[in-house]
DNA sequence: TAACAATATACCTATTGCGGAATATAGTTT
DNA sequence: AAACTATATTCCGCAATAGGTATATTGTTA
């Protein structure tokens, strides 16, 4: 029952809106702060809890860490994302934060460095 | 984001197999003893972990009280609950449930009496 | 009304999750 | 090497959850 770990993933506000960024495509840390104005160490932690199960894999880009939802996913896991997409297209704070997105990061970090706009001061 | 709510009532294993029974129509909570096989205890709690969501309704019938899926769902709901289906279909342990159900309970208490046998001995 | 049957609730305990503050790690730049 | 940047981890306290045991509630039947 591969379902219970997969919902418990989606059981939380800070990671749905994580795993609806990265359906767009591969994010490093720093942009996803920049969308979700949470605070750092929130963000690394649910990327720590999405990443020990399975849900997200990290790849380091020099001083960046670019998350990314995995090459290969089960199909319990391929159709619910599907459905958090589904979901999400009519709510209010994921549009948000795809608007937010696409204004902070016209240029996603697919495969070269990351185009972070320094946000040092937004760090906290 | 109601969604959260969904799925914290789809994070447990013991709901996932009450909602897919449901899906099948309405059921008594002796039904659901008589699938699941857990204490009665267990399942009463859970029970009332997805009523006071919302996420089933339950009413009186005589002695017994019959849950279901609630008459109207809001869309994130319904589509979810879809989803789940979808991945109940390939699940054995929801396949096993569906059968078991098929084989203790020929005829569904819609809207009359349940037809239930007496599960006493089960009870623990 | 007394016994019974079906179901729910209260209480307890252990576990887990979440958030924050502080600190550690690992690369990079000077 | 030292300073810096990005990110992760540790430690803490708190709230929520899960499961069990015992008991309560509500309706039915004798």
């Amino acid at each position: 029952m591969e379902l219970i770990r997969i919902y418990e993933c989606f059981c939380d506000r800070t990671r749905l809106r994580i795993l609806n960024l990265l359906s767009t495509g591969p994010l490093c840390v720093c942009h996803l702060q920049g969308v979700l104005a949470e605070p750092q160490v929130k963000i690394s932690k649910h990327l720590a809890y999405l990443r020990t199960r399975g849900l997200v894999a990290a790849r380091r880009e020099g001083n960046w860490i670019v998350y990314r939802l995995p090459a290969k996913v089960s199909r319990e896991l391929r159709v619910n994302l599907a459905c958090l997409q589904d979901c999400a297209a009519e709510d209010p704070v994921f549009r948000r934060d795809q608007a937010r997105l696409a204004r902070l990061a016209p240029v996603l970090p697919e495969a070269g460095a990351c185009a972070c706009p320094r946000i040092t001061s937004r760090r906290q």
